[in-house]
DNA sequence: TTGAAAGCGCTAACAG
DNA sequence: CTGTTAGCGCTTTCAA
């Protein structure tokens, strides 16, 4: 009985509340069935009848429909929300990379929620926080934008995390992680430079944060017998500026040592800093002095002389730290499951985590040559 | 009485139920209080006694309560996160433009969401489908990211919107707008050029996205008795790249027309690419050819040689948005009040902004005078 | 196959 | 000042 009644109006309070939401008791109410009902179609899953199944997804449409993600995620406990930490943009690295793991994540129909923490690790708690506080699925977490301390914190209470393109020096504690094989980067630069013939060789880096990179590459100098002498690291913070900075410290003849015929710029932001510099000082790339980076960033192509550096393969990096977050993801809502009907205590659910090896993905970097390195110049 | 009760078992089964969520109830529990006197301790609003209030503040600290966002939003239909939507991540002037965005929704507690439409219409849609369903409280849309109509569809729903850097060609009906005089920006260009004596100007142009700042150019020009023949306009999609291809087209010696000696290109990332394509053709910037861009990216000031461009104020244009955003999200706040005790029918809530003339900004840009622009070699 | 009802966690009146 | 009572819109048993 109450069926009809509600058909007959269905038409007019439809229209009337137009501009404001539509849920699914108003197709329930339009189509005289029962909310659940309406549910049950919508999501495809519980058996319905063809005919009322047309008639809810007629009045769907009929009434501009849409879902409310709020209300479904906080029923279920999900987002489908992955949040994407970095330490800046400023340097062009980090685009191409959220790029690259935007549109993986929307392929597998996530949404991506970018972190900017500017490098400050209390902003990054912050926001972490108010990710928390969201119900973000997961989080991949770049380069040095947060302190691990609390990202051991928040992966010790079960969060889904991976670490993406973590620097080399802290060494996570069972964080699953995908990372570039930043000691063979290192190699690779100074193998090339070796080959080209330079024995005079400073380094850029941003210490301690990429200090695998430098010990790569100071280990293979030394198997060819070439010291790395302090005079020949300056310290840059992976911006730009401070490559200029740390390629004019390089450059100026201090304690009598020969200048440098070759840079190595520990990322290719940094080198371009450097090759600045020394073009702004009136010496030339590669003639004069040679100059590598690492990340083989766009622009890096573009430039006046083309850099020559050691690529990452961001495509491969956001693959794989995607998959390794949907593992977790997976795991954990199915734990979720069970944990209804077992009541286990005493153990956090993500304890058992910890005790296996996370999983670590290397992937392997390589040389691109271009036009800023040559042979040094025959003394 | 039940407050003595719940005080002795409060301490365990916090302890106990550690990993999952902790709950405004489990406070009140604990504390011995209602629901609600905690939610108004939280939120600081009701009237509570300062006894309960730190009662309840050392149970929710003790406790590790966490507030869940999707719940709060979910009761208030707002979600204090607002959506940028840009078409492309590749050209470095968005993510300049994100961060400055970014950071100003950040002061006032807002989310930025940030979606990439890879320039694809339809997909823009479907991203914005999703948005829609109660994500976000407004909207910023970037430069040709989606598709006027579509756009137009939803502001007249009353959705917040604000089209930002919007491109000049298609004119939005009524949307708030906050964008920069690129006709302006056109002149600027075109009085550089001319002031440094040019004669023979083309222009790479994004067309007809970029037509105001064509139009600006051309019309200052003409005003100097020159004209801007089609075998000088070469057409560009705003890439890199495209920018290098169009540039090789100028330069092609067609229809007997001598070689531009300067080249003005609607924005820097197709400077940057007709730079690489001359320097590649073994021509000196600014000696043989002078090149002028449009936007200051980053990277233009750090090129060799340094690019001459017209700057976008990007913090200006970020702050302008963030300003027209607001002032529409409050407004629906209000009305949504109201909303509840009258009823308005027959009008959407919305028609009435359609009425208003909606509110434009425009941002001036300027020149800035760097090294790849200097007077023509005397012929 | 369909419907009723109980949440999800928080907010917001409105009573005591 | 504090507690009760309804929602927000959707999901999910569990009956009918």
């Amino acid at each position: 009985m109450k069926e009809s009644h509600f058909q007959e109006q269905s038409a007019q309070p439809a229209a009337v509340r137009k501009g404001h939401m539509v849920t699914i008791y108003d197709i329930a109410r339009a189509a005289g069935v029962a909310k659940s009902t309406v549910a049950n179609v919508l999501s495809g899953k519980g058996k319905v009848s063809e005919a009322t199944r047309q008639r809810v997804l007629y009045y769907a449409r009929e009434l501009g429909y849409r879902p409310n993600l709020l209300a479904r995620n906080l029923s279920q406990h999900r987002t489908f929300t992955v949040a994407l930490i970095l330490p800046t943009i400023a340097n062009p690295f980090y685009p191409e990379i959220m790029e690259a793991i935007e549109s993986i994540l929307r392929q597998r129909d996530y949404q991506t929620l970018f972190c900017n923490t500017h490098g400050d690790f209390a902003l990054g708690r912050q926001q972490m926080e108010r990710l928390m506080s969201r119900w973000v699925d997961g989080y991949i977490i770049m380069g040095s934008s947060m302190d691990i301390a609390d990202i051991t914190h928040y992966f010790r209470q079960g969060v889904p995390i991976v670490l993406c393109d973590w620097q080399e020096n802290e060494s996570p504690v069972g964080i699953p992680q995908v990372t570039v094989d930043f000691y063979r980067a290192g190699q690779l630069a100074a193998e090339h430079l070796l080959a080209l013939g330079h024995r005079h060789i400073a380094v850029i880096v941003d210490e301690p944060q990429q200090h695998l990179r430098l010990e790569g590459f100071r280990t293979t100098l030394l198997q060819a017998g070439l010291e790395l002498p302090p005079a020949r690291i300056a310290l840059g913070d992976s911006s730009l500026e401070s490559g200029y900075a740390a390629a004019r410290q390089l450059l100026r003849p201090d304690q009598g040592l020969t200048s440098p015929t070759a840079i190595f710029a520990t990322n290719d932001w940094m080198a371009l800093g450097a090759m600045e510099l020394v073009l702004d000082q009136g010496l030339r790339v590669p003639g004069d002095i040679s100059i590598i980076g690492l990340d083989d960033i766009v622009v890096s192509a573009h430039l006046r002389p083309p850099l020559t550096t050691i690529a990452i393969p961001k495509t491969r990096l956001a693959q794989e730290a995607t998959e390794l977050l949907m593992a977790q993801i997976e795991k954990k809502i199915e734990e979720q499951g069970s944990v209804l009907s077992e009541a286990h205590e005493g153990t956090d659910g993500a304890a058992q985590h910890e005790e296996e090896t996370a999983p670590l993905r290397l992937v392997p970097p390589y040389l691109v040559v271009r036009q800023s390195t040559a042979a040094p110049a025959s003394s």
